[in-house]
DNA sequence: ACCCTTATCACCTAAGTGCCAATC
DNA sequence: CCGATTGGCACTTAGGTGATAAGG
């Protein structure tokens, strides 16, 4: 809808020939970056839409077998695998993606959603699942999802509802997670919805076991990406699609703040079913604390569930949960007064991209009650904010965000290339109980996807080159059935430039002890257009100061430090725009030969190839890391959930896990530049044990 | 030690260049295949220790990556994953093995161990856990395991001792156990010991979940397998190494027969806590039942753990716990008199690779007290055994063990191949405890492996090639985290011939749904030398008959049914030592070009070759199988355990779910042929869930 | 009767949850 | 003193164990 010219589908962009800036305008790269990325948003990728088939590629074999000599279509279809290197030519595919249990995620959504983070980990509970349809049931797909920096501020819960309280601290690199079964055909991924409970968050930043390590009080939005290849190898060389939904944003906290989305978590997570009122006389503490002032509606109880007796907070989880199995959910959302947000300004520093944003999405409802969170708008008012926005605590949407962007780039810019009706609740009037100010646009009934050509986001460029720097031990000796995790570098760079070649980027095994921590900080989505020349030695810096090894170079990929500081040091020299135009490139440094094909174009150069033989051949299974730990008897593979991590054993630049604060700091300098790029994440690596809990 | 020809370091036969019989003796081969398939064991495998590089493999790329440009060693080292097809000239690696907690499983297997089996699964008590060193640390290797028949008997436990009572029923078709983390590098691998408890056991024979389907009163041997391969796909081009450890064996139950088997399940295995005598006052009921009289040995009783009140049969669990973790572990075996076996007839059917097996290996302890349980042989007295046997009923280890083979053909004509110095217990003189009879050789202390050349066994072949014959569906749809599962299917053929060509091999995805059963009947590894020709449509025929579709040819890979057919017969008009001769070919069809090339050498048509897409790119993570099942809303990928699993769906020729009787039946007419094959085992597939329990 | 199998059960481990008091 | 964080707690789900009784 954003842009006609922009296929709703996903056409893929197909990252072949790199050296035909012509044909890869940009456009599509930058739809899912930065709302600052977007002032090439109207190009047409048309041109790219087709996938190119490598004419050099025909003949490689992938995984030793080789079957070029037989026709296509069906058969062809079967044996796509079979040919690793073979580009994709007739795979045809739109894929819709659609957030399951919407209702539910729109019930916190409306309350402010808030996510636990703890040392040892926890996970999402409305828990991150889609669906996906559309895809081309033979072809082989990679699915991950990350969660980047909502915005650039932090908050605080003050007078039952949320408030931003300054800026965003630094980021710490984020990891990319890659769904554990991950390669799979599309039929297998559409034949069931494919979650993501496996992800966890810590707040703990020497986690080693590939949790994504997130900032207490800071805004978050869950990303899902497809990407259509047939090996983890060839991510990196690949095209994502990304779709974002807004209503999976969340705070994330040590300790609830919201009392009514304590008492949805305790209504819908079966594990906190302890805690529910059953009227079976335990629990009754939490119960009344602060509900009866902060519940807004009353909902004729539905006694349904653990008998009928419920006293006034039980009344509520019922509905809840109805709402999760009811198609049409979201009873008029309890408590939702207008958000904020609204009034985005559109000024300084967002591009050219914003003007449909508004409409859209509605800025995402506020957090607390009615209260001004700025949902909808990527950067935060720093501290001036507080000035600003201080009086805004009675409850009215009032100055809600002065981002005038969308959220990390989906949230915002992105959101029109492909709205799928949701299951239901599309009404767009649906109450006021959404954001008020916001109200505007239907909010939760509208799904956000970044997916056709503009999935190239700076974001996940970073995630797709510069692996080379790490590589050396991705995977956690732990590996017993777990994902992996892509450490999509950051790199802060002129607007797109850099950060556009795709630095950064880590592929981590499933289970714990993943070492190799690369890619720099993370980004904060928010600010952008500030072009700031980013030295390709500065992030190693950064990387440095993270505790993340700096591996000998050791990465995954045939790409040269000196390639990659050389293209640094032009994109940082190009205005945001120009980066645009560099797109091919700088999208992905190995487009040389488009396809994964390794026949060593200029871009490709075998120079200084890591020495990590971890991400190569299957990836997946492989996700155990040996290095540090040694032999320890204790946890055997198969059975450690992913304990004994030794992260960053293997680099040796590995400053050891620097203390939280002085990381902190550290991490602030680059803070600042970083937020001038916007929608750079960095990734770390490690993993969760791969197979069973035990 | 067995033969001084045979270096005891694991130097991998190196398939390449298959048609050059002279460089593979099959000694190797044959070395770890039935004990009827020895007569060349003697011939040097010096041969082939040295892989040799393929020379036209140097090109090829893996998964898309190639970077044949580089220099090798250290850094080639770390790149090599990426080479996929590059042989693995540079790599030199010993593996060595020891198999974790051996104290306990000597416990165990000196009462005589049970595993019990149920209809939903179970796991083994001992886990089988081992302990990998002299990999080569940057090499990708795939670690494997299964479970094969023991001998062809059926057991019965009378008197307190186990006795032969009968020949054994029809195996159903083994899996092949592919752990969740391969393929990993050796350096993985080594950091901690590698655990199998993922791997189920089950009887029933319409199991969906990929679980080892076993039958109750037979003894199994497990074993572990190491191949060097950075892919899945390249299982059936690649070099097995097996190592099988004696003390594992044990009889399948469906509820435990020895009272001191179970009080040392209780005592050992902490989800039985609940039964032990804590002296907490529950559970008492088992305690004395039989233990008095069975329980020969009063060993001091140790009140470490639980309080120290317990009551006669609290003693012994202590012992056993201290056994498991003290260093020398096992104390003069309690209650374990001679076994039978001992006096193995290496007559008839043993070949000429027995001579030695009764030195080195005790026969392994009889299960029962002294009892004649046929450990050591592979072969069961059939009918007659009862007529032999039944009186000795008294407790003598009387006329034990007809059977003059080994085991399975790990557990006698391998085992000096790699006898490694278990941790300790290596004292010979370990008390009689041991088997009575058997006592002769050190049976425990020595650790047999199957690894060197040896390791491509009659029933390794069969899960080598042939998996074309599958293919269709082998993924199972729920896909969390899980193992994967080769079929090798069984077909009985001349002694070595068609067997060692490889026929049927599956691939199975982790979680259940998978659908592609393929490989024919399980093989009774004890009966060899009489060559009986097994027509190929005979072993689909057998197939079909026991549920498993028969893809319209659309396994994984190019090998054309015909092509197998006519091998087949080739190999059936051979006699078992010229099947030796043949070894090259009949080790592997795809040697054509030696590696899996894939460029089509006249073995590797690439006619009808299969749809099957799943085995293809990546392996393990991708194990879903959508196929039937289509979008079950209900559970979700990497939450769905193995539930709703789909098995055969794809297949046309499924048959449904056989009945446990018919198929029966129908397999043991086959029985017969397979046993004359030994060494023969077919697989399944299918797998349990990926990721986590949920 | 005997032998074996099956389903159910109580009991246990492992791990996800919010609560809460203590801590920073 | 407040805000944020932490660790222990009780409670939950999920699933592994052998016991037991019933069934074949």
């Amino acid at each position: 809808m954003r842009d006609p010219a922009f296929p709703g589908t996903a056409m893929a962009y197909h990252p072949f020939h790199a050296p035909r800036p012509a044909d890869f305008p940009m456009s599509a790269f930058l739809a899912a970056a930065q709302p600052s990325f977007f002032p090439a948003l109207a190009l047409p990728p048309a041109a790219l839409a087709k996938p190119m088939p490598d004419p050099g590629l025909a003949g490689a074999a992938e995984a030793g077998l080789h079957v070029s000599a037989l026709g296509h279509h069906h058969q062809a279809a079967h044996l796509r695998s079979l040919k690793s290197l073979e580009p994709e030519e007739e795979v045809e595919d739109d894929p819709k993606v659609t957030l399951e249990a919407k209702e539910l995620w729109d019930q916190f959504h409306k309350l402010g959603t808030e996510m636990v983070i703890t040392k040892s980990g926890r996970r999402m509970f409305p828990p991150f699942k889609v669906r996906v349809s559309g895809l081309d049931k033979k072809a082989k797909y990679i699915l991950l999802m990350d969660i980047v920096a909502a915005d650039d501020c932090r908050y605080k819960f003050h007078n039952s509802r949320w408030m931003v309280a300054g800026k965003a601290d630094p980021e710490m690199p984020k990891r990319m997670y890659i769904h554990p079964d991950s390669p799979a055909t599309g039929e297998q991924w559409m034949a069931k919805p494919v979650a993501f409970h496996k992800l966890k968050l810590t707040n703990n930043i020497s986690d080693k076991h590939g949790f994504t390590i997130l900032n207490s009080m800071h805004k978050y939005q869950p990303r899902f990406h497809i990407v259509r290849a047939n090996d983890i190898l060839k991510l990196p060389y690949s095209t994502f699609r990304t779709y974002v939904f807004p209503e999976t944003d969340f705070i994330a906290v040590t300790a609830y703040q919201n009392d009514k989305i304590t008492q949805l978590k305790i209504d819908n997570n079966p594990f906190a079913k302890g805690f529910r009122d059953t009227g079976n006389g335990r629990r009754e503490k939490r119960k009344q604390l602060s509900l009866p002032s902060l519940r807004m509606y009353e909902e004729p109880c539905k006694p349904d569930r653990d008998g009928g007796e419920s006293d006034a907070s039980s009344c509520e989880p019922s509905a809840v949960r109805d709402a999760l199995h009811s198609p049409v959910g979201a009873l008029p959302s309890p408590l939702r007064l207008k958000g904020s947000g609204r009034e985005e300004k559109l000024g300084a520093d967002s591009d050219a991209e914003v003007e449909k944003a508004p409409e859209e999405r509605p800025v995402a409802t506020s957090p607390g009650g009615e209260d001004a969170t700025p949902r909808g708008s990527p950067r935060c008012p720093d501290e001036r904010s507080k000035e600003r926005r201080s009086p805004e605590k009675a409850k009215d949407g009032a100055s809600p965000r002065e981002g005038p962007g969308e959220g990390l780039f989906g949230t915002r810019g992105l959101e029109k290339d492909k709205v799928e009706g949701r299951r239901k609740e599309p009404e767009p009037g649906k109450k006021d109980a959404e954001g008020g100010g916001l109200g505007k646009e239907a909010f939760a009934p509208l799904m956000v996807h970044t997916d056709s050509p503009p999935h190239l986001s700076a974001g996940h460029l970073q995630s797709l080159a510069l692996s080379g720097l790490h590589g050396q031990q991705f995977f956690s000796p732990l590996g017993a059935g777990q994902p992996l995790f892509i450490h999509p570098g950051q790199f802060a760079m002129a607007p797109g430039a850099f950060s556009a070649m795709g630095m950064g980027h880590l592929l981590a095994s499933v289970t714990g002890g993943g070492s190799l921590e690369n890619g720099a900080l993370s980004s904060a989505p928010g600010t952008a257009g500030t072009a700031t020349p980013f030295p390709f030695h500065l992030s190693q810096h950064m990387l440095a100061s993270q505790g993340i090894p700096m591996p000998t170079f050791g990465g995954l990929f045939p790409y040269p430090y000196t390639y990659m500081a050389a293209a640094a040091a032009a994109a940082s020299a190009m205005p945001a725009t120009s980066a645009a135009a560099a797109g091919p490139l700088s999208r992905n440094p190995f487009l040389g030969s488009s396809r994964p094909r390794l026949r060593f174009s200029p871009y490709q150069l075998p120079v200084t190839i890591p020495p990590s033989t971890n991400l190569l051949t299957t990836g997946l299974p492989a996700s155990l890391n040996p290095g540090s730990e040694g032999s320890k008897a204790g946890s055997s593979r198969e059975s450690s959930p992913l304990p004994d991590v030794p992260l960053h054993k293997g680099g040796s630049q590995r400053p050891a896990a620097s203390p939280k604060g002085s990381l902190k700091e550290s991490l602030n300098e680059l803070q600042n530049i970083q937020r001038l790029v916007s929608g750079l994440e960095s990734q770390r690596e490690l993993s969760p044990g791969r197979e069973s809990p035990k």
